[in-house]
Parts: structure tokens; C-alpha cells; sequence
DNA sequence: CTGACCTTGTTTTTT
DNA sequence: ACAAGGTCAG
């Protein structure tokens, strides 16, 4: 096979990037032409993966500016995420176009609607200065919500309230607008509760996500002269991955382009695989309709992928129904097929790729050697990330996983931020509480109580209230004198920041003894932090929080006390606190751009316009990929998301693709069997290699499994290709049968009735990997047995064998 | 009020 | 398997 020297998508349109110039039309292929300089009116740009859509985009951005059909800054482009604003920022200012009429607005729907929204908060009860909470916070508001409602915080948690207030607010419903048929949400208490939700956030000025575009909406719909006004100055608007607004999202750019309907939006219905948050397929579906007259362009070209893959591709997500339809294709010709392999399980699964990519990286087989940067490991869910780590961390191959667990969702910074934010505002209960006995200062669930009631009262926040509680005796001894302590850290802070922000007034204030808070500034030392940055230092060390993790001697301490360092250094690229808070309550991505070159592992959803030379697709087995959950919420439809995100996962591999699946793997720390993905099925035969992984199964690695009480004969059968093995077909059958029936099956739990049937409660079996043990109990077609040797497994009943039948000793 | 122990649910996916 | 939350003794 000919793999490329050149990535397919240099050779075809590598070239563009290189040669600065005129505007680079030339370069575009017909309808990437078309989408980019059609600029006036409604287009639907319906772009394949890998044919050039930003690009595309790009190029109409530039178009619009050189043919000067608006000032630069008048034209606003919408991305979902932020990275891909980033990237469209930064090839928008690589282009030669003028851009003295200012940056366009690009962004995310999110950052776009804070700016917005800071400018009118007032129209929805909101200061301009409102903070957004994440869904730590949102969670720890409602829940507090759900007791005063006398509702059992257990069976009706939190999370679930806090999902189905999201869903509303991706649908734009307010508690006003909510619809009747809503009513029966959460037991009965759903809208109150929302109300009440809506409430609070009010008086505790803050808003979550979904506020930020519902408030805009509700803006938008109630005052037609500041509507009138965005109307008139977004003079052009473009859209990115328009297949995943929700219904908030199309209703506010369906506002903002009711006047000139000059929106192009770009999308490829086959990628939406945001449904369960919200986005609706229907808006791009529907798009001709709203919108008439609009134009719609189809880029099929595909400069990405070679031949194979793009068919392996296109063979799975034939067969989804409900598709726009497009049939992508390539000029490139040869390359590799499709890669499927089977393992034994999870661990082996990691060890391989391991062992695949460094194979890879040293370039044997007649291929050239590849860069780490250049492979990435694409799994459906971030539990799966471990097994590769543990297995990369052992073999010293370096690798970078993206969008794991986010450094400002870690404990220590979230503790820090709500110092932070407590210093900028003390209207911020919840920040309050989540600090107020962190470090320890005597202050438990009863003095939280005391201070609650105190602020209830008085309606003040909590700070004032726990003042009142100090000065009243309301708490004290130990908890008082820390309490008191805090409160005066949290106002000499406030005061510091307040002269760093207004430093022209603060010769007033030193003249009458209190800034123009009137907070008292008298005890502020000569050697005050002149900076936000000091200002951080000083109060993680005044706090005692850093001393705190000093103190700690559990292993994650020193961990932790690196994470605040690199919290403090990356405040250096703010000009003060707020701006800092404001960029991580939207910018919650962890990207770190390292000289080093590593193997890139993340989630297919986090791989949505991304592209590798070479991709590896393990976990495809059927409850995993696809996903158990997403088909029992789902069903069919959940069935078609995920398929869709294996079209994501095919379609950003160049070169190299490959599939793998585990015949048993470990799932809540406890191994299950493992059937094939369905997926791995609809692989079009004629593009796919079955990989029999030489070399592992062979001599050598006969003992490493000696443990499971099988024979080595035995064990070798089963560690054989799964793929090829006598039993695949069967097992494909089967596996078939399941899948149907399982569509009109709530739980996808089929019965096998004559796997099941030939087994009962303390039959003696036998299992290739765990050896002999008993049955202690059936479910579904799955059977608890308690191995001899492996203890307690669950296991699907074809792999079991009656003991007799394998050769066991009687009793 | 704190810390040790036990129970429980968790593994989708993210602005 | 593991973390988070709850319970209970000091």
C-alpha cells in the first residue's frame, strides 16, 4: 500500500496556507466558491467532513470585507466552541484583508451573549456585573431550593432539576413562558421551583449558561428598539456547526436577521451529536423554510481522508434515516483500509495501541515514521481514557488528554476562585459558602444555619449576615474568632481591589478613612499589593488556604499546590480579577500547547473538527459505543446520535484508521463480556482489514494470563481473533437479532431464552478466561456466576459452558 | 465540630 | 474501582 508522503489534505489544499496573496478564491473548488461569495441573503452551506468548510467560511468573511459589504466589525460569526473561534480569529487576521474597521465579532454563542447581556442586564433584574455560575454552583442552589420544598433531596435530586431546568432553557422557556405541558416535570414541582430558581439567581445577581442566551432572547423579544439596533449593526452574520443550535440559540439569530436575512449558516447534519444537550437537527432541516429563497450549497470534495476510510465512513452512516444527504467523495486514490481488530480485553486493547503506535512512530512496515502530534486515541467516554494512561504511563509514551478533568473544576481552584470572587463581590452567598470553613475555621452546618437565618432576615447576604452574627453573639467562641477574622480579610481585600481599580479616587478616600464603598481602608498596610496578581497571592496566603494544603499530607497536596501556582501565573494575562473570572466561567477549556510531542487522547465529541494522520477507535462494543444510555433515553433516535459520532470518529482519521473492540472489559469494577459494536457491522466489508495483531498472540505471552484458570491451550483459542474465529459469524447473528429486537425493547435487554434457558441457579460452568465457578443468579442474559478463582463476574450466558462438557472434576 | 467508617451511585458527551 | 455523601462516636 501507498500511504502518502504528503496528508492528503496538504497535497490538495495544503498550499493555500503557504503562499500569502490575494484573497485565495482561486484556490476554492466550485461550491466552496459559491458558499463564499453569494453574500447577500439566507445560504445553508451543507458541508461533509473534510470538505473545506471553514475554509469556506473564512473566505466568505474575507470576501464581505474586501468587497467592503460591511465594516469589518459589523459582521458577526458564531462558533460553538471556543477553540474554534480561536482559529477562526486567527486565520481571519492572517488573511490580507483590511481590518481597520475592527476585529469581526467571533465567538461563542456564549461569550457573544455576555457581552451583549452585560450591556442590558438591567432589563432582566440582573447588575452589569452579574457572575456566571457553573453547574457546581447551579447544583448546590437548587438543592438548597428542593429542602426548603420539603422534597426528598434523594429521589428527586438536584441534577435531575437541574437538567430539566437546561432543557427548558435550551427551548427558551422562561417559568412565564413555560408550556402546560411541563407541568408534570420533576413530581409536579418543576415550574415552581424554576421560578424560584429564577429568583435567586436574581437576587444573588448571578446566571447560569442557559440564562446567558435565554436572557438575550427575552431581551431581544420585549424591546424591539434594542433589537432594532443589534438588527442594523450585525450587518452580516455566519454560523458554524449549525447542526448543533438549540432552540434558544435559532430563535435569537432568527431575531438578529429578521431585517436584512443575511445569515449563512454552516453545518453538516450527519456530525449533530449534541441532541441530548439540547441542539435540534430540526433547525438545519428546516432552514429552507424559515428562511426562503435561501440558497443552499453542498460541499461533498473531501480533502481529508483517503478512498477507504471515507467509504467505511459513509457504509455506517447510510444507516441513519432522516439524512439531508450528501454524498461525499475524493480524488485521492490507494491507501490503507479500514483497520478492525478484537482483543481479549480492555488492558490488552491499550497495550496494542500502545504497541501499534509505536510501531508507527519509528515507521516499520514500508511506512514512513510519524509524529506523535500526529495520532490520536477517539473514545466514547472518558472513563475509557484510563486504561490507555495507565498503559502509556508504563511504557513511558507520551500523551496529552483533552478535555479531561478541567483544571478550574478542580477543588483547590474552585476554592480559590470563590476567594476571588468574594473579594470582588461579598453579594456572592455562594462563593461565601463554599469558603467559610475552608480552611477549617470552627464554622459547621450550624453556624452556616445561624448566618443563612441572619441573612434571610435582614435581607442582606451572607457576609452581612455573618457580620450581624459577630457583632450579636450569634456565633462564638472558636468559630467566632474565625469568622470574624474572615470577614475582615474579605473587606481589607475588597478595599485593596478597590484602590487598584480606582486608583484617581483613592486619595479621597485615605482623606475621609473609607473608599467610596465605604469600606474601611485605615488598616490597609503601607506595602498594600499593587497588583491583582499580589492581591491573589495575599489573599491565598492570608486565607490560610495555601497553608492549609502545606498541612495536608495526602499524596494530591503538593499536586494541588501546583495547580494554585499556575492559577496565580494565569492571572498575568488579565488586567484585573473580574476579567480574569469572567474568561473561566466561559473558557473552561484546558488547552496546553507543549513543545513536546505526544499522542493526543480524547472524547469523540471533543474531536469534532479536529484531524489526525492516524486515529484509533477502541471500545466499539455494543453498551459502550453505542452507548447503552443514550438508546435507553432515546431509543432510535439515541441509536442514530451515536451513529453519527462514529461517522465524527471515522471521518477524522487521514490515513490511518483504526477500530478495535474488547470481548471482556471492566465496567463499575466488574468485568463484563463484551459483544462487537453493531458499528463494527455496518463497516463496509470491502474497505476493512482484519488485523490478527502478529507477534502478540504468539509465543510469549502463553503465561501472562496463566492466573485466569484456563488452560493454556484454551487461553490461546481465546485470545485468537475474535474476528475470524469460527464463532464470529454466529455471534454476528446473533448479535443481530439482538440488535433488532432490542429497538422495540425499552431496556435493549433481550432475553436469550436458549442461552439462558440451559442454565440454572448453582449450575457448575465454565468460562474461558475465568475458568470453573457456580451460577448464583440470572439477569437478562447476562449470569452472576462466582468463579473459583476470579470471584464474582457477570457474564453474557453464551460464553458459559457447562462445567461437564469442559472437563470438571465433580465435586 | 471533626474525622473515621460506611453507603451509594457512577461512566456519556459540554458551553 | 472509586469518589462523594451520609452516619456516628469522640
Amino acid at each position: 500500500m501507498n500511504a502518502p508522503k504528503v496528508p492528503l489534505s496538504q497535497r490538495a489544499m495544503g498550499a493555500i496556507e503557504g503562499v500569502p496573496g490575494a484573497l485565495h478564491l482561486e484556490w476554492l473548488n466550485e461550491p466552496q466558491l459559491e458558499a463564499a461569495t453569494n453574500l447577500a441573503g439566507p445560504m445553508l452551506v451543507l458541508a461533509g467532513a473534510g470538505t473545506g468548510k471553514t475554509r469556506a467560511l473564512i473566505s466568505r468573511i474575507a470576501e464581505l470585507i474586501h468587497k467592503r459589504a460591511a465594516r469589518s466589525n459589523e459582521i458577526l460569526a458564531v462558533t460553538f466552541t471556543n477553540k474554534a473561534a480561536r482559529e477562526m480569529k486567527d486565520r481571519v487576521s492572517q488573511y490580507p484583508v483590511n481590518l481597520a474597521g475592527g476585529m469581526p465579532w467571533m465567538g461563542t454563542f456564549h461569550s457573544i451573549c455576555v457581552k451583549l447581556l452585560r450591556r442590558h442586564a438591567e432589563l432582566v433584574g440582573l447588575k452589569s456585573n452579574f457572575t456566571i455560575l457553573d453547574t457546581d454552583d447551579q447544583n448546590r442552589l437548587l438543592k438548597q431550593l428542593i429542602v426548603a420544598a420539603n422534597i426528598d433531596e434523594k429521589r428527586w435530586p438536584a441534577r435531575l432539576l437541574s437538567g430539566v431546568i437546561d432543557n427548558w432553557k435550551n427551548r427558551a422557556w422562561t417559568p412565564e413562558t413555560l408550556p402546560s405541558s411541563e407541568a408534570q416535570a420533576f413530581n409536579g414541582r418543576g415550574p415552581e421551583l424554576y421560578a424560584q430558581y429564577q429568583e435567586r439567581l436574581k437576587t444573588l445577581n448571578a446566571c447560569d449558561f442557559g440564562d446567558l442566551l435565554l436572557h438575550m432572547v427575552t431581551i431581544f423579544q420585549k424591546h424591539d428598539d434594542i433589537l432594532a439596533k443589534y438588527q442594523s449593526w450585525f450587518k452580516y452574520i455566519l454560523v458554524d456547526e449549525y447542526q448543533d443550535t438549540n432552540v434558544a440559540q435559532y430563535l435569537w439569530l432568527r431575531l438578529l436577521a429578521a431585517g436584512h436575512k443575511n445569515l449563512c449558516c454552516v453545518g453538516d447534519d450527519d456530525q449533530s451529536i449534541y441532541g441530548w444537550r439540547g441542539a435540534e437537527v430540526g433547525n438545519i432541516l428546516r432552514f429552507e423554510k424559515d428562511f426562503s429563497g435561501a440558497k443552499v450549497v453542498r460541499l461533498e470534495q473531501n480533502y481529508r481522508s483517503t478512498a477507504h476510510i471515507l467509504a467505511a465512513a459513509s457504509g455506517v452512516i447510510a444507516g441513519n434515516s432522516d439524512r439531508l444527504g450528501k454524498e461525499l467523495w475524493t480524488e485521492a486514490e490507494g491507501g490503507e483500509k479500514v483497520r478492525l481488530i478484537g482483543h481479549w480485553d480492555g488492558d490488552e486493547e491499550a497495550r496494542w495501541v500502545g504497541e501499534e503506535i509505536e510501531a508507527m512512530q519509528s515507521g516499520t512496515r514500508g511506512r514512513a515514521g510519524m509524529s506523535l502530534d500526529d495520532m490520536a486515541i477517539l473514545v466514547r467516554a472518558s472513563h475509557q481514557m484510563r486504561a490507555f494512561e495507565d498503559r502509556f504511563l508504563t511504557i513511558g509514551l507520551p500523551y496529552r488528554v483533552i478535555g479531561g478533568p478541567r483544571f478550574y473544576e478542580r477543588l483547590e481552584i474552585r476554592d480559590a476562585m470563590a476567594y476571588f470572587r468574594l473579594a470582588v463581590s461579598q453579594d456572592d452567598d455562594l462563593a461565601f459558602e463554599r469558603i467559610v470553613n475552608t480552611p477549617r475555621r470552627g464554622l459547621g452546618d450550624k453556624a452556616i444555619q445561624t448566618i443563612n437565618m441572619l441573612a434571610r432576615s435582614n435581607g442582606v447576604s451572607m457576609v452581612e449576615g455573618a457580620r450581624i452574627a459577630i457583632e450579636t453573639g450569634a456565633i462564638k467562641g472558636k468559630g467566632g474568632k474565625g469568622l470574624a477574622e474572615l470577614v475582615s480579610n474579605l473587606d481589607r481585600w475588597a478595599a485593596i481591589l478597590h484602590m487598584q481599580s480606582l486608583p484617581e479616587l483613592s486619595e479621597d478616600a485615605v482623606i475621609d478613612g473609607t473608599s467610596d464603598l465605604g469600606l474601611p481602608i485605615a488598616d490597609l498596610p503601607a506595602d498594600a499589593p499593587q497588583t491583582h496578581i499580589e492581591l491573589a497571592e495575599v489573599i491565598l496566603d492570608e486565607s490560610g488556604y495555601t497553608t492549609m494544603w502545606l498541612n495536608d499530607k495526602t499524596p494530591e497536596a503538593p499536586g494541588r499546590l501546583e495547580n494554585l501556582k499556575e492559577l496565580v501565573k494565569a492571572l498575568e494575562s488579565f488586567e484585573n480579577l473580574q476579567g480574569f473570572l469572567e474568561h473561566v466561567s466561559l473558557i473552561m477549556d484546558n488547552d496546553t500547547d507543549d513543545a513536546e510531542q505526544k499522542v493526543t487522547i480524547m472524547t469523540l465529541h471533543a474531536a469534532k473538527g479536529l484531524e489526525y494522520p492516524a486515529v484509533f477507535l477502541p471500545g466499539w462494543e455494543d453498551g459502550l459505543f453505542p452507548s447503552q444510555r443514550s438508546m435507553d433515553e432515546s431509543g432510535l433516535k439515541g441509536l442514530e446520535e451515536e451513529r453519527r459520532l462514529a461517522y465524527v470518529g471515522i471521518t477524522r482519521a487521514e490515513e490511518v484508521c483504526t477500530i478495535s473492540f474488547a470481548a471482556n472489559r471492566r465496567v463499575y469494577g466488574q468485568w463484563q463480556s463484551q459483544l462487537p459494536s453493531r458499528f463494527v457491522d455496518e463497516l463496509p466489508e470491502a474497505h476493512v482489514e482484519v488485523l490478527t495483531a502478529p507477534g502478540l498472540y504468539g509465543g510469549g505471552y502463553g503465561g501472562a494470563s496463566g492466573d485466569y484458570g484456563g488452560s493454556p491451550l484454551q487461553d490461546r483459542a481465546a485470545r485468537a481473533d475474535a474476528y475470524n474465529s469460527p464463532g464470529w459469524k454466529r455471534m454476528q447473528a446473533q448479535a443481530d437479532r439482538r440488535s433488532k429486537s432490542s429497538h422495540s425493547n425499552a431496556k435493549g435487554l433481550v432475553i436469550d431464552a436458549t442461552a439462558v434457558s440451559s442454565f440454572t441457579q448453582g449450575d457448575r460452568v465454565f468460562h474461558t478466561k475465568f475458568g470453573y465457578g457456580t451460577v448464583m443468579g440470572i439477569e437478562g442474559d447476562k449470569l452472576d456466576i462466582e468463579f473459583d478463582k476470579a470471584g464474582a463476574k457477570k457474564v453474557v450466558a453464551k460464553f458459559i459452558v457447562p462445567a461437564a462438557q469442559a472437563g470438571d472434576a465433580p465435586f
